[in-house]
DNA sequence: GTTGCGGTTCAATCTGTCTTGAACTACATA
DNA sequence: TATGTAGTTCAAGACAGATTGAACCGCAAC
């Protein structure tokens, strides 16, 4: 919730400014990524880059969402090891540049394919060691050993429904998701 | 992380006790429902009941998992609004018990279309508004609005994506999902 | 070498959330 | 009315995680 309010002059290079509705997609964003278990700031960082379609400085990140030299630091950092964000720097520029990943779905399928499967997949792995204990225990009673393999088989089938989606959205197999794609504005 | 040792005898009425197989599940469902951004005992409260098969008293939660009264009359208030636990009481019965909703398709489904659709139902609409303001601005770039557009794009694409799994899963359309059900133990 | 700048690190701090436990309500029963 | 049990509430405390800010490193220019 920080840098909302904000909306001064933008002189290249100098202090960072984020105009109304760009505040309101990165809050968006960060809202949204937010719930999906990442930093808040992750998502605003990413989504300011986005917009603005070309990298930009460490500094320029931290006064344009009033974030401390730290925390940008720390960001970017947690951005890259997702993909999520790459760091550029040109020959004669004496700093850092920051650029968002731009294929919207190839970046989702990225997270959720590490993320999101090896989480599934853990309960998965549990359920499955405690379905072959209760199986070993004489009163355990019928419906219960059913009730397990119910709740594997819910395990199981949203991984396939990951594995699936992350599939499609790497290939970008549908064609509908092309209009996601950069470089195609089509309409 | 509270009863993950207790393993004492089970007298009916009396103090909560939780096998190692049946704590590896609880736990298992409590890691997964915190990452989806519930409380982990709440998934940890469900899957006990659910295991269970029965009704249960809010003191023998209590006990099974280790937690404080305060703690179990909170949690299963959450649980009920989110109908994935019911509140019921026999006619003789001086204790409320409670018991886990056993479709499972149906309670995400219903969790989904609550709480997540929601979530990105309004990140859609601010990206919306964001769009139609950033329109009106003459020096906003045309590949900015492009992008807008992508991001909007993908937050309805989601959002008919959730559409469709909330849907199936309420009329259990597909017979993939029959597994799931209760009361349909094939093999 | 030293000054300046970009960037990183990390202990301390802050923040927001969950949990506790004691006080309280409601409603039996004696 | 007093006593007991089931359940709720909520302020205080505990906790986890994010954020800060100052010290630090590396490097280039002077």
């Amino acid at each position: 919730m920080r840098g909302y309010l904000r909306d001064t002059v933008d002189e290249e290079t100098g202090v960072g400014t984020l105009r109304p509705w760009e505040a309101l997609v990165v809050d968006a964003v960060g809202n949204l990524i937010e719930f999906w278990n990442f930093k808040r700031n992750q998502g605003r960082v990413w989504a300011l880059l986005y917009l603005r379609g070309r990298a930009l400085t460490a500094a320029q990140i931290q006064s344009t969402l009033g974030l401390s030299k730290g925390a940008v630091s720390m960001l970017v950092r947690e951005l890259e090891q997702w993909c999520v964000v790459v760091r550029v720097r040109s020959p004669h520029d004496d700093a850092w540049r920051f650029a968002a990943e731009t294929e919207l779905m190839k970046m989702i399928g990225r997270v959720i394919s590490e993320r999101e499967r090896g989480l599934v997949q853990s309960v998965r792995e549990d359920l499955e060691r405690a379905e072959r204990i209760a199986k070993d225990d004489d009163d355990v009673p019928r419906e219960v050993l059913d009730r397990l393999r119910r709740m594997r088989t819910l395990a199981v089938f949203v991984e396939k429904a990951l594995k699936v989606f992350v599939d499609t959205a790497r290939f970008d197999a549908i064609g509908v998701l092309d209009v996601l794609r950069d470089k195609t504005p089509r309409n």
